[in-house]
DNA sequence: GACATGCTTTGCACTCGCCT
DNA sequence: AGGCGAGTGCAAAGCATGTC
């Protein structure tokens, strides 16, 4: 099962756990020592004194029960409760004071190994089961909701079952993961880019909700795309508040044959960033506006272009106040802080 | 000191165009 | 056809800063 919660690594050398960070976008995060070391599930010294150095991943999350009784207590004291067990577990990953995040009750269940350099061997198992099952006898949590299937209807069996219970689980989960047990086969297959050849996700369908497109406006993206963004009516989708989603360009606008007015569809795509996915048409009425695309740049008048065959309306002014705003808070919020590079990026 | 506001960090989806 | 990388965007929590 894929659970829904914060990713961390966790490094251990000689047995002992000497380093915690978040995932971050897989080459940085945030270094959480301290605070992982007051989480459920996540030993200071493993059972047994490896050799060398190994990594442990895993999630950390808040089960459903702790995330009620903290609300409870939260609103009792009068403070703000937690939209979900998801953020209240991130944010706890985040405190300053470890005492705040062992206040939170959460709980670590690791799903692999990642870099190892043990001196005994290249990895704690030849499978991926067997990871999990030497992870334990190490003194992390079993991993009862793993289960190896021998073929696709066994499977899809599974994944069948997991959606029956999803609902009585004692934590979120977004899905199934689906992953080849052998570790060598995993080696041949490899990866790309976006992830693992021998993983995949199947994702169980997301929460949806219906509320009304207020407006469809204009928001100007770094490069000068003017990109349409659907301004809702606040709804409550997976425990947050959706009050925007991007229709990314005026293709997808067409596609979806949404107008101003309309009573929509609104989900959260990977139980994280909304999505309009469409119209209801039984509630649609005359006079409901059809978007269009912008013929001026709504930051600086400049007039709009659209290049043939392109999807995107841009803005071709350089200068536009909108996009150096953008790209500023792009490359200082991505800690691109190659400055000599920046003034060229800006140009 | 309390409260409000805005920024930062995090995680992830999706589309598009180019490349292999 | 599928991989790859760039570009774009959202919400929540924590935290720093400003205001009263």
């Amino acid at each position: 099962m894929k659970f829904d919660g914060a990713s961390v690594s966790l490094t251990y050398r000689d047995g002992l756990l000497v380093n915690a960070a978040t995932r971050g976008d897989g080459t940085t995060g945030e270094e959480i020592l301290a605070n992982a070391k007051t989480v459920r599930g996540i030993p200071y010294k493993l059972s047994e004194p490896l050799p060398g150095t190994i990594e442990v991943r895993g999630e950390i999350v808040m089960l459903r029960s702790t995330f009620e009784r903290l609300n409870l207590e939260r609103a009792e004291k009068g403070v703000q409760v937690f939209a979900n067990p998801r953020n209240a577990a991130a944010g706890g990953l985040r405190q300053k004071d470890s005492r705040e995040t062992s206040k939170r009750r959460l709980d670590f269940f690791p799903y692999g190994t990642g870099a190892v350099d043990l001196r005994t061997g290249r990895q704690i198992s030849a499978t991926h089961s067997g990871t999990l099952a030497r992870l334990h006898d190490l003194g992390f949590p079993r991993r009862t909701d793993v289960q190896i299937c021998l073929n696709v209807e066994e499977l899809i069996a599974y994944i069948e079952d997991v959606k029956t219970r999803r609902a009585d689980l004692p934590f979120g989960i977004d899905g199934v993961v689906v992953k080849i047990d052998s570790l060598d086969q995993q080696e041949d297959l490899g990866s790309t880019s976006h992830g693992p050849r021998w993983a995949t996700a199947y994702k169980l369908p997301s929460e949806q909700a219906f509320t009304r497109l207020n407006k469809v406006f204009i928001q100007v993206g770094r490069t000068g795309t003017l990109n349409p963004v659907a301004d809702l009516e606040p709804v409550v989708v997976g425990g947050v508040t959706v009050s925007r989603a991007t229709l990314h360009n005026w293709d997808e606008v067409v596609r979806k044959d949404v107008r101003e007015g309309d009573t929509v569809i609104v989900q959260r795509a990977g139980d994280v960033i909304p999505q309009v996915v469409g119209p209801v048409l039984e509630k649609r009425e005359e006079g409901f506006t059809v978007p269009v695309p912008p013929t001026h740049c709504p930051a600086c008048g400049t007039e709009a272009v659209r290049p043939e065959g392109s999807p995107f309306v841009l803005c071709p002014n350089r200068a536009c106040p909108a996009q150096v705003s953008m790209k500023i808070q792009h490359f200082v919020g991505r800690k691109m802080m190659d400055i000599d590079g920046l003034g060229e990026k800006l140009i």
